[in-house]
DNA sequence: GTGAAAGCGCTAACAA
DNA sequence: TTGTTAGCGCTTTCAC
């Protein structure tokens, strides 16, 4: 490939001269800059970013390290991270850490290693202290759905605990005391939140927890499969379910539907993240907006913004209800 | 941040005992290493990846233009690059075309000037000519989803016009005369291919083609939903629709619901790609299979390949039929 | 307005 | 087994 010294040779100028005209720098005379213009064209030349980021010492990349980009989760987290790069010239570089801790890691030192411009990461596996040093030795990592004591500030994240408590709060206020649960099998504080909203929701309704209403299964549509098997099997009655994500509300209403039970009528869901999925199963699934975007997006801007510049960002959001149809009101029968 | 330098210092080695250490290259005495190891540790030290690349001329990263990450079909397509990429240590870099000719060219320029290992790019809507400029030019660009003349062994594609002339097909050999089609609105070959493979199974069956019976639609559930509508107000009576892909079938499903027609009772509908999203409508969606990440894995392949690799690679893939239950044989009433 | 040359962080050939 | 040093492609002073 062309080096900015086969146009300088071509051109008849130095390669000085040819920095010159690619980066609009000082002035050049309209003859040169013709030259070297025509010579670029001639010789194809495109100029070698990794050279000039070696030698402005300051990259034109943010990295993305989501859980995995095939989710549709992540895709949306992806491309709201990519339209705030663009507006802000810069390229995204996304790596998968598979909720691994170890490929987590790994994904921080090779992010660090090309010394992106910021790192915006979804690590939910990696231990604390690892990641507090991590947090300490780079300023411009920011954390996206997990809040890490003294960096609160570089940190983004959903009420997860205040979003599910929300959603059983709905189901309770339709008139549903046998409220069962799914929860997610993954080792992440999501799991964990989630499922504690569920409790407090019951406990300030004062409906008596009982564990056979509560399953465990991965974050996926089988996953809802298998719970809500697990949940016909099992001997107590329920009227509704709340579940830890829409994929797994989308596989638990499949379920259902396959034992002639009907949702809404004879058994209520409510999902979690509103999901495009949501939208297009049937009964239109209820469940909790999760402002992803809007979360990429402000992380983003932290992890870009300088020293001096204090605006005021969010970083915990509130998930919101979705009304549609799968809760049936029981309070009027 | 520290460089190589601060740790040779530190380790009191020269640095280029310290790039052996890193590289694992010839024999260093324990005690240098060590006394790097240590060095390094204490310095926080992360190689720099653009240095290296710049030293060795030869980049660690492989490019992957998509139309739009948030699209799970792309998404898919992600992971299985960044699978394959992985198992070869490269690491990937992510840009968005947005099915915009102008962009798509732009992501090109970008990932050249990075100097990708390889470039897989689902670039649709950029012209031929240019196109095949930047083939000539860059051996490492591989396509995927478009056969560009003169490049057809770089090329990965699907077979959309057999994959829904066998869509429609089934649908004809389930008894079904009136068939609606769901065109895209897109203007890539996909659309007209799959519109083609639509009107070859009518033509096939002799059956009379009807212009009423086809409508043209965003390629997203929200153009299933408008599609069903329209075809719904129009006065010409079908038994089936077959739709561009399954986000279409979503909306359209969705909408035949809300008018009390019954899927498939009332109406069938057939998919196109076996989207995650297939398997939990309701019915589940009979469709065609889509194998992107055979696709995207051969792509990754292909463009890795050495001159002498001369492996025989798919380049057409034809979709198979995944039968589910949204379609309704007609021939026993 | 232009060119020579130093330097960015690293690798690798060469000498020692 | 080591260190010295010349690049890699580009930017950016500093003289002219």
């Amino acid at each position: 490939m062309a080096t900015i010294k086969d146009v300088a040779l071509l051109a008849n100028v130095s390669v000085a001269t040819v920095s010159r005209v690619n980066n609009n720098s000082s002035k050049v005379s309209p003859e040169a800059k013709e030259a070297v213009l025509k010579a670029q064209q001639e010789l194809n030349y495109h100029p070698n970013v990794t050279a000039k980021t070696i030698a402005h010492q300051n990259t034109e990349s943010i990295g993305l390290i989501v859980a995995d980009i095939s989710d549709p989760y992540f895709g949306a987290m992806a491309r709201a991270v990519d339209e705030e790069a663009s507006k802000n010239k810069y390229s995204v570089l996304v790596n998968n850490g598979y909720h691994v801790a170890e490929l987590e890691k790994k994904c921080l030192d090779e992010m660090i290693k090309l010394h992106c411009k910021a790192i915006i990461a979804h690590t939910l596996c990696i231990d604390d202290d690892t990641l507090a040093s991590y947090m300490q030795n780079y300023p411009n990592i920011v954390l996206i759905n997990r809040i890490l004591k003294g960096f609160e500030d570089r940190c983004v994240a959903l009420d997860d605990l205040n979003g599910a408590y929300l959603a059983v709060k709905h189901l309770i206020s339709n008139g549903h005391k046998q409220i069962a649960y799914i929860k997610s099998t993954h080792n992440i504080p999501d799991s964990k939140n989630r499922y504690d909203g569920y409790l407090k929701a019951l406990e300030e309704a004062k409906i008596p927890f009982e564990p056979a209403l509560v399953v465990e299964e991965e974050p996926t549509a089988q996953g809802g499969e298998d719970g809500a098997q697990a949940l016909l099997n099992s001997s107590k009655p329920f009227t509704a379910i709340a579940c830890y994500n829409d994929m797994q509300a989308a596989g638990a209403m499949a379920i259902l539907m396959d034992n002639d039970k009907k949702v809404p009528e004879n058994i209520s869901i409510i999902g979690f993240d509103n999901m495009f999925i949501s939208r297009y199963l049937q009964p239109r699934l209820t469940t909790m907006l999760n402002p992803i975007k809007t979360m990429a997006i402000t992380a983003v801007k932290i992890a870009l913004a300088t020293e001096e510049d204090n605006a005021n960002y969010v970083h915990l959001f509130t998930p919101s209800l979705i009304k549609r149809f799968s809760v049936k009101d029981l309070n009027n029968f």
